[in-house]
DNA sequence: TTCCTCATCGCCCTCTGCTGGCCGGTC
DNA sequence: AGACCGGCCAGCAGAGGGCGATGAGGAA
């Protein structure tokens, strides 16, 4: 029965907003707010959240006090600090399991942190079992960076429960046991008795709630709850849904110097029209229905608007454009928008500004941090519904855009057009980085790009290949390309060059006459290792078999293939090509022979070969092998980068 | 009673920016 | 072959703009 009975959190605080528009303060008032509030400030002691309230905008109960309808004493001993949990009741479906509850404890001060702006909490020992057990609390509409947040009034309604049996009273265990005062009720308190068992209760309580921040660092408020007991000097707020019949009589008023004040809410009006009118908005009476829809509406106005709706008919055209609107309201806030932007709201914290009023209140989210909405099934908050919206997408894998081009899908629709522009698009947009010649597609990716190669680095980077330093890595990169294929190893006694730091240690022994090899046969020294092997297998190896680069023409061998194209040039002149008689045999038999008969004429050839361009090495010792064919052309002829090469090979 | 205005909630959209996986080029 | 790097790309969230719809109150 309750949990259909409970207003969902826009109602309540509807209905709190009420309490919070309050009328100019008259002469008079200002006189009977100076009275209340010494009565508070002599409970309060320290800066009490009434004083405040006397200097600040919101005051709900101050409200009442100004009205003249509540003496707010408080009971100083009885005060408490709460821990508040957010309560959201979302539906009528809510389950008491799902709400937030705290507890008073009867200690003098209990620290209790709110994580979030309550709508509704428990004040008692145990959860509660219903959400007629539940107090609403009302925070501010405005909001504050916490920062400055000293002292906040927040409003402590009951629950607003049309049939609540008196066995679910609300209890609060700190309230009851700070002994609120009962209400003295009047006659027409009486009235409401028999038609509202919630009229009768005497538990009806109000706190002065004061707020300051928590630790600091820390995302918290800490509630001082203090308990006030009210002298009630004359009409009982009725609970706002209590039995709407009987709201709207005329003996929920109270008419006092020609003005007509709402017993259920804070309305108040010099004109009975406009008081009977807003008395049925305590009503569920909405008599004019839609018969497209079937909605009700309260006004012949509201189901004329919506009708429009049904019907596109809309009155309201914007002279600027072809635009057209329902209500004339729509109509100017669209021009605001597109027009004349004009932009009444502006935030105090920076320079934003926004045609409507729930647009700063987004907007000054951002400055709090507030994430009012929370997802079911993980630990994100969004500071919009449609942001959760969105975010739930995460969780249930919807994507819900489609590319009518590949049939990709895509969460986001941004991120689909993204993907059309880049993937299907001609004449796609490039970013040119302002710094270097690359050009990325994407912004985000130039930025990206910014940071990891433009960036000033205050830590020098060094060049692998130079002492160059750097301290933008991009200057880095291209400095060190400019290495790449580059004679960077100079000698320093000739203009010998080469591009490996090797080759140039090897280099440098030609001058200093360092042969650090030598042969364990011979005792013969090297510059390099690779002639030292060179040289061993040619003189201390049986069976080293030499290469032989053999002149097509004649079949004379030479151990070089230079050598042996310089021969065959000349070679190619003489009129059979062969430079002796046996030559041109072995040539007829060779281009005759059979692959291996053709290997052993190689063999042979070599060795004639060796034989008639053979020379001793200078400071030769041993005997001059047959075979010594460019033996001291490989010390002197080859370059070492040649010889690195035959090594590779 | 009706018109008009303002307030409010809600929804959807775009723009923007960050992040991390993927992939190809370079060393 | 493997490490490293940078651009590409989709996913995702922040912020704000714009409008639809309805409620409520002042005034004619």
């Amino acid at each position: 029965m309750a949990a259909t009975e409970v207003a969902g959190p826009s109602a309540q605080f509807t209905k709190i907003k009420e309490l919070e528009v309050l009328p100019a303060q008259g002469p008079e008032e200002q006189g009977a707010q100076g009275a209340q509030g010494d009565a508070v400030r002599r409970a309060g002691g320290p800066p009490s959240a009434s004083e405040l309230q006397a200097e600040g905008s919101y005051r709900p109960l101050q409200a009442k006090l100004l009205e003249g309808e509540l003496a707010l004493v408080p009971a100083p001993s009885e005060k408490h600090i709460l821990t508040l949990q957010t309560v959201h009741l979302a539906s009528e479906d809510v389950e008491m399991q799902e709400l937030g509850w705290l507890s008073a404890q009867p200690a003098e001060e209990v620290q209790v942190v709110v994580q979030r702006a309550p709508s509704l909490l428990w004040l008692g020992e145990e959860p509660p079992q219903s959400a007629q057990q539940c107090v609403a609390v009302s925070v501010q509409e405005e909001l504050y960076p916490l920062q400055g947040l000293e002292v906040m009034q927040f409003h402590l309604l009951e629950e607003n429960v049309s049939a609540t049996s008196r066995e679910h009273q609300l209890v609060a265990s700190g309230a009851q046991s700070t002994g609120l005062t009962k209400f003295e009720d009047g006659e027409e308190e009486e009235q409401l008795l028999v038609e509202n068992p919630l009229a009768g209760r005497t538990e009806d309580q109000f706190f002065l709630v004061e707020a300051r921040p928590g630790d600091e660092g820390r995302d918290e408020i800490v509630l001082t709850i203090s308990n006030l007991n009210m002298e009630e000097q004359q009409d009982k707020p009725a609970s706002g849904q209590a039995d709407v019949e009987k709201a709207s009589s005329v003996k929920n008023q109270r008419k006092t110097k020609g003005t007509f004040h709402c017993s259920i809410c804070m309305f108040t009006s010099s004109r009975v029209s406009s008081f009977n009118r807003h008395m049925k908005t305590h009503t569920s009476e909405k008599p004019h229905t839609c018969h497209l829809c079937l909605k009700a509406f309260r006004t012949v106005t509201l189901l004329r608007n919506h009708v429009n709706t049904h019907t596109g008919t809309r009155p309201y055209k914007c002279g600027d454009c072809d635009m057209a609107f329902v209500t004339s309201g729509e109509l100017v806030r669209h021009r605001r928008y597109r027009h004349t932007h004009e932009k009444p709201f502006s935030c105090s914290l920076c320079k934003y500004a926004s045609v409507e009023a729930s647009k700063l209140k987004r907007h000054i989210r951002s400055h709090t941090g507030e994430r009012p909405f929370q997802c079911r099934l993980c630990s994100y908050a969004s500071k919009d519904t449609y942001k959760l919206k969105r975010h739930m997408r995460t969780h249930s894998g919807e994507k819900p855009y489609e590319c009518q081009v590949c049939r990709a899908r895509f969460t986001q629709s941004g991120t689909m057009k993204i993907h059309v522009l880049q993937k299907h698009s001609e004449n796609v947009p490039k970013y040119q980085c302002p710094h270097c010649a690359t050009i990325i597609a994407r912004k985000s990716d130039l930025r990206v790009h910014l940071r990891n190669l433009h960036t000033y680095k205050a830590t020098e980077m060094k060049c692998r290949y130079c002492p160059a330093g750097f301290h933008e890595r991009y200057a880095l990169i291209q400095h060190q390309k400019s290495h790449r294929n580059e004679k960077r190893f100079k000698c320093q006694l000739c203009s010998y060059a080469c591009k490996q730091e090797r080759h140039m240690t090897v280099h440098v022994r030609t001058h200093t006459g360092e042969k650090p090899f030598q042969c364990l046969s011979c005792n013969k020294r090297f510059r390099q290792k690779q002639l030292l092997n060179v040289h061993f297998r040619k003189y201390h190896d049986s069976g080293f078999v030499p290469t032989v680069h053999e002149c097509p023409t004649c079949g004379k061998g030479f151990s070089r293939w230079n050598n042996m194209h310089r021969h065959a040039e000349k070679c190619d002149l003489s009129q059979d090509g062969a430079a002796t008689p046996g030559q041109a045999r072995r040539e007829k038999r060779r281009k005759q022979a059979t692959p291996e008969e053709a290997g052993q004429e190689a063999e042979a050839a070599a060795a004639e070969a060796s034989i008639t361009s053979g020379a001793p090495l200078p400071g030769q010792a041993a005997p001059v092998p047959p075979a010594v064919a460019g033996g001291r052309a490989l010390d002197d002829d080859l370059t070492c980068e040649m010889i690195l090469n035959m090594m590779v090979k």
